[in-house]
DNA sequence: CAGGGAATTGCAATAATATAACATAATTAT
DNA sequence: ATAATTATGTTATATTATTGCAATTCCCTG
């Protein structure tokens, strides 16, 4: 996986740089439209590796904007973003976080402290095989999966005692 | 697994019947009062397996009792459901289904079909151990998992064609 | 069985998240 | 240039969930 640990100290803008590089390349090999809002809302959900709200975004971006933004600006600009695959819905806290690598499209599978927010996206086969495995003895097809654990992250459980 | 597979043709009512049966004899161990809203909710909950949205369960329990209900009272009864491990919720639907096997305290694993919106529970070792390795790996400390795994079920393909 | 404390329910208001519908503007393709 | 498509602006509203406080019920203990 191409990203650095986010649960580790790392130079965060380094992540935000190179998502943005990435996500103009990926939409201007698919013909995809990255305007400037979405390139915005883009920027803004990589502001770290929690996952964001969308009326956050919508705060960030009415302060950062000389338009007053609405909610569908932001929810369209979303969906856009989830639909090339740039950013991954986290069900359980009805918010968005950068994906990892949108270089091919996957469902997000994220490990997310409860301490400090952060949601460590995962790129591991032996969940999707688990789960393809299950779902095939029960004769089910899978399309998407939502895989969202919570937990303590490693550097919380350092820092905050045992918990 | 106690309960049949709900993909199956399968007589309902000894799910239902189940349950509750179940919900009671817990409840009666624990201490815990499972009050006639509460236990109304649960059947409401278990009618079914597909999952159910607050705002649902709060229109049946508005036409099936001579009082109006609101919000808080649907959002409290699962509040207890989801405390005694007698239902899971759905994060992806927004949504509430019965606990398969409410014996002993656990996130649930879910496949769901798009076609018949049934909620299968999995009891799936494996997924569980592909995530607590993944994690351990991590460092990091698992507390709730939330698995929830959209596609087709066995009997939707079947009937539908190809999907 | 009376009284105090805790848990449950009733009720009104509101918060938080998300979408619908339709008008306007910008971009792309012909 | 013009038509078609895509994107954005704008208003309103739908859906999901919570807060705060009052009234009631239940349970324990004396």
């Amino acid at each position: 996986m191409p990203t650095a640990a986010p649960e580790q100290r790392h130079n965060h803008q380094h992540c935000i740089d190179e998502a943005l590089k990435r996500a103009r390349q990926i939409c201007a090999e698919r013909g995809a439209r990255l305007t400037p809002i979405r390139e915005h809302v883009l920027n803004l959900i990589w502001a770290s590796h929690q996952p964001v709200g969308a009326y956050n975004l919508l705060e960030s971006l009415d302060a950062q904007s000389d338009r007053r933004s609405t909610p569908p600006t932001v929810y369209r600009a979303l969906d856009f973003l989830l639909e090339q695959g740039l950013v991954h819905r986290i069900a359980s806290l009805n918010a968005f976080v950068g994906c990892a690598d949108p270089s091919h499209r996957h469902s997000g599978h994220f490990l997310i402290c409860k301490h400090c927010n952060t949601a460590i996206e995962l790129d591991a086969a032996a969940i999707d095989d688990a789960i393809n495995h299950v779902a095939k003895e029960r004769g089910f097809a899978v399309e998407e999966q939502c895989v969202e654990v919570v937990g303590s992250c490693q550097r919380c459980r350092e820092q905050g005692g045992n918990d």
